[in-house]
RNA sequence: GGGGUCGUAGUUAAGUUGGUUAUAACGCCGGCCUGUCACGCCGGAGGGCGUGGGUUCAAGUCCCAUCGGCCCCGCCA
């Protein structure tokens, strides 16, 4: 035994095999993906994660290797030595990249066996739960190795990438201090320092800026980050960022910085040519034409403002909306005559979710309007709103009446739920833009001050700081996101290196002197020893990779996920510790 | 914290207004088969319906609670 392994090493992937091996012998490792007993021959597609290779075993090559074939089963783990032929005419497999050719088997190990598989490596809907369980399995899967390997492509032209550019990778801690600031941290005990906690980096925010004070020039860190909030289908508690910043630039410089990586790596991942620089859009067309910050542009029904045509209106609804400062706001979804009022009353149980109390449209006709509000309307509104709106037989309109933010979250996710309705995006398209100029700062109802939008660092316009404490929300940050696809891939600014307009920024905050300092302290002294002008940004790897690997969960490009109740089914984590773990950490649980 | 949806053999699902031994396909096991590639043919085993209560003569079907998967709102600087 152990002939193989040890002796006849591997010569040959399985799923690289072609014509030209013809002839070869060679020695494949593999799992049994399938197994065809016809009695006599006895076919086998063995699989590696290069593919599938059919191997055949005849009687007439040797009884021992023939009878000892009808123990494989399903996954068992295989070491065969044999022959690469041509597939005898009309034989072939057109469906299998190999279906060329076959190896013709002289020598068979069965290196393990394997207990029946739960489930079939084919069958795409098997549910996550036994996915997650067996994920050891399910990663045997090729659609999910090759998102894997897509990652750690991604991963490797990042690092080229920046290599090259003079950047160096520096690592910053796992076990750091909590800031308060900002999503929740994951905790740690100490049990050296009983009763303190470690927190786990939502982000390497403050060390990356600490490196730019040391004078490091250029950084960049491919690394965990940890939030403690709640998962969605593109958030992950764990993620990965990929981290940068940089020294003595602007803003069009880390953007351009930041398109040279994105066209390595679309060029090297999937051989798309991007064309640069990348569009640009400011967060208030953003908001004002697709409602969201991170717009989806591959397809119009763009938002149009129609507060000031519908203002006195007939239709009372608009006229108290617009009254009280909110806004009257319409997107005109082309040709969509076809749906049904069905689908029309089910629609506004969308942007219900969104807090709209109601959703009106307009059916354009020839001559008029289809509409349950079509008789309150004044003919120089009904024209006003079709101009503005290009509005054509056969187009249906929607209008939500409300404050800005519900018109704006309503109709932008209306937006993207009829697109996919109506089939408007083109899979192919790239559609990438940076969101500039967002504001400094938002008001926070639930806390009842302003909140900064991004972090407590970012640099405002120098040309809005009058407004910092006349009006907050009005500062605009040196901000930028880079948006794919109606996706935030990243985000990043530019920071502030002057403490006193960092101090005017906690000021307008509502942070004291001594609340910054007990909770940025490290990072304030460092700015008085001669911090450069810096700037970064940071790329979410998970869901770049998602993009680009077309996966519809964040989970089908991470190896060991978590369920939604943030649960590690495989390992069962998080889970209980013994009383001894607690006691010496001075731990209770209440 | 909230809304929605799902949980029935190993897997994926079907189970009408509650009613005899709970279906099917694939998988699995055994037999036959020398060219299949979702091999084919014959035969067989396997679950008591996520869990715990309750209503009822009778519960997979109704009620309550609870656990878990997924999607979403809030949250995520």
């Amino acid at each position: 035994m152990n002939q193989f392994i040890s002796k006849d090493k591997r010569t040959h992937y399985c799923g690289n095999l072609s014509e030209s091996d013809n002839g070869k012998e060679v020695v494949l490792m593999g799992w049994v993906h399938r197994r065809r007993d016809h009695g006599g021959v006895i076919f086998v597609d063995l699989r590696d994660r290069e593919g599938i290779i059919q191997i055949v075993f005849n009687p007439e090559e040797g009884e021992t290797v023939h009878s000892e074939a009808h123990k494989i089963r399903s996954e068992y783990v295989l070491a065969v030595k044999g022959k690469v032929r041509k597939r005898p005419e009309g034989m072939t497999n057109p469906d299998l990249a190999t279906g060329q050719v076959e190896v013709l088997v002289s020598d068979l190990e069965i290196l393990n066996e394997s207990k029946t598989p739960p489930f079939s490596f084919d069958d795409d809907d098997i549910s996550e739960n036994i996915r997650l369980k067996y994920r050891y399995l399910d990663l045997r899967r090729p659609a999910i190795q090759k998102n894997l390997f897509l990652r750690s492509r991604l991963a490797s032209v990042t690092r080229r990438y920046f290599e090259e550019n003079g950047f160096i990778e520096v690592e910053t801690p796992f076990l750091t201090k909590s800031t308060p600031e900002g999503a929740r941290d994951y905790l740690v005990p100490s049990r050296i320092n009983k009763g303190t906690f470690y927190a786990l980096p939502q982000s390497p925010q403050i060390f990356k800026q600490l490196l730019m004070v040391s004078g490091f020039d250029r950084y960049y860190q491919i690394v965990r980050c940890f939030r403690d909030e709640d998962l969605r289908a593109d958030r992950q508690p764990e993620f990965t960022q990929i981290d940068v910043e940089m020294s003595f630039i602007t803003e069009e410089d880390i953007m351009q910085m930041m398109e040279g990586l994105m066209a390595s790596i679309f060029k090297a991942c999937l051989g798309k040519e991007l064309a640069l620089p990348l569009p640009r859009l400011t967060y208030a067309d953003a908001i004002s034409r697709y409602g969201k910050d991170n717009p989806d542009i591959r397809f119009g029904l763009e938002i149009r403002d129609i507060t000031d045509i519908v203002k006195n209106s007939g239709f009372k609804l608009f006229a108290e909306v617009a009254a009280q400062g909110g806004v009257i706001k319409a997107i005109n979804a082309n040709q969509a005559s076809r749906l049904s009022r069905k689908d029309l009353d089910g629609l506004a149980d969308f942007v219900a979710i969104y807090g709209a109390r109601g959703l009106a449209w307009a059916k354009v006709n020839a001559a008029d309007w289809t509409s349950p509000i079509f008789k309150f309307l004044k003919p120089e509104e009904i024209k006003g709103i079709g101009q503005l709106l290009n509005a054509k037989e056969g187009d249906i309109i929607f209008f939500v009446a409300d404050t800005p933010k519900v018109v704006h979250d309503s109709l932008g996710n209306l937006r993207l739920h009829l697109a996919r309705k109506l089939n408007l995006i083109d899979p192919d398209v790239l559609g990438f833009t940076w969101v500039t100029e967002f504001p400094l700062m938002d008001y926070s109802e639930a806390e009842k001050r302003y909140v900064s939008t991004h972090h407590p660092f970012t640099s405002p316009f120098l040309e809005d700081l009058h407004l910092m404490t006349t009006d907050p929300g009005k500062v605009r940050a040196r901000a930028y996101d880079l948006v794919l696809n109606g996706s935030e891939i990243g985000g990043g600014s530019i920071r502030i290196h002057r403490k006193d307009i960092q101090a005017r920024v906690f000021s307008a905050l509502g942070l004291s002197d001594e609340e910054a300092r007990l909770k940025f302290g490290f990072l304030l002294d460092a700015l008085e020893y001669g911090a450069p002008p810096h700037g970064g940004l940071a790329f979410g790897l998970d869901r770049l990779t998602m993009i680009m690997t077309n996966a519809e969960s964040i989970r089908d490009v991470i190896a060991f996920p978590k369920t939604q109740k943030a649960a590690c089914l495989l390992s069962d984590a998080p889970s209980k510790v013994s009383i001894e773990q607690l006691m010496e950490l001075s731990l209770k649980i209440v």
